[in-house]
DNA sequence: GCCTGCAGCCTAATGGCATTAGTTGACGTT
DNA sequence: AACGTCAACTAATGCCATTAGGCTGCAGGC
């Protein structure tokens, strides 16, 4: 009697595209199993078969976004060193983050305790500033401080430039370059102290 | 009929401090509006007598956040100038925001625009900064950059910090204090180029 | 070629939350 | 003493997430 409705086919991969999308184009808040199966053209109870509810839906993005990022990362600072190889992850950083809004947010939105997938991705995606940061720094304890003060710096960076947080309409390019100028000039103060 | 229940007479500023409390307490995601009354003694529709709907919690609290920030940020700035002044805001930046979580979060969380109390509110607390930071760039064009990078990183580490966004246990107080040291050598940097 | 299982989607039902409309009762004013 | 106001209430609606249980059509065994 009812229309033979033609059969999605969904698996987790297409929910989680289809959650990324969402993320990205109207917010990490906007991603809601409603909006998800609407999407998909599918009931909402169908989507529990393939993620585990909303938590899973959020998890999945988050994950995708530390996965993302994490090989953008590797990308652009594979063969550099030195400061050549700050400036390149910073605008691999900067622009992987403002491509994917929705990604990047849950990635800070959602608990990494406890998933050791999730654990797994963030360490590989931060591995790579440690690399990068050696160069400055040799000994890992005081490492950590180097990676956190750059990491804050673009972290920072990237929210408000995709949070419109920045008021005034100068240049972001040129706030970034200066912000990224502000890291090397740190990291070299830094050695050249310990010397 | 009906126990002659004690009328809580509330005001807007009453509630907004249990909502600021519970945003700080439990994070801002779990600031709703059955909370807010279960937490009042009071129905939930009573509330809208006080406030605008859930939205208006929460601009209230953002409101709160941007003033509360700004007078920590002025306060800690006066009588001061050069890296003193630098160090002190930061300082103070970094306390107000953590001991305040939920209030922080919400600055971020609602949009600006369209919201002159806000704009006002979020104007003064910049405003600090920039003072500060004429000390190396007097040009207005071009300090617009430094503020933009000064503030990523310090709201940066905040998010980092209370979202426990760092993985090591290493100490938070050694790597807060190397990225204001990265700022200032970044502003020296910058002045002593810009001869 | 039939039947049997299961994978994938469905409908129905429950409960929480936000929101609006309309009601009640205490209090101060006239 | 009557009145109006105001703060809180109850009732009702609608959206969303979640769980339970039912239907269907394709795969593999007989």
């Amino acid at each position: 009697m009812a229309p033979p409705r033609p059969r999605p086919g969904l698996d987790a991969e297409r929910v989680t595209d289809a959650a990324v999308a969402i993320a990205d184009a109207d917010g990490f808040d906007a991603l809601s199993l409603a909006r998800l199966a609407a999407e998909l053209g599918v009931r909402t109870p169908s989507l529990y078969h393939h993620v585990a509810g909303l938590d899973g839906a959020r998890r999945a993005v988050a994950l995708r976004g530390l996965r993302g990022l994490g090989t953008a990362l590797r990308t652009a600072a594979v063969g550099r060193s030195g400061p050549d190889a700050v400036r390149e992850l910073a605008r691999a950083y900067r622009t992987w983050a403002v491509a994917h809004p929705g990604a990047y947010a849950a990635t800070q939105r959602t608990d990494l305790a406890k998933d050791d997938e999730l654990r797994a991705a963030f360490a590989r995606a931060v591995e790579v500033v440690f690399a990068v940061l050696r160069h400055w720094e040799q000994d890992e304890e005081r490492l950590v401080h180097l990676v956190r003060a750059v990491r804050s710096a673009l972290h920072g960076f990237v929210l408000l430039e995709s949070g419109r947080g920045f008021g005034m309409d100068a240049s972001l390019d040129v706030s970034f370059d200066l912000l990224v100028a502000f890291q090397l000039a740190g990291l070299d103060a830094h050695a050249a102290a310990r010397r």
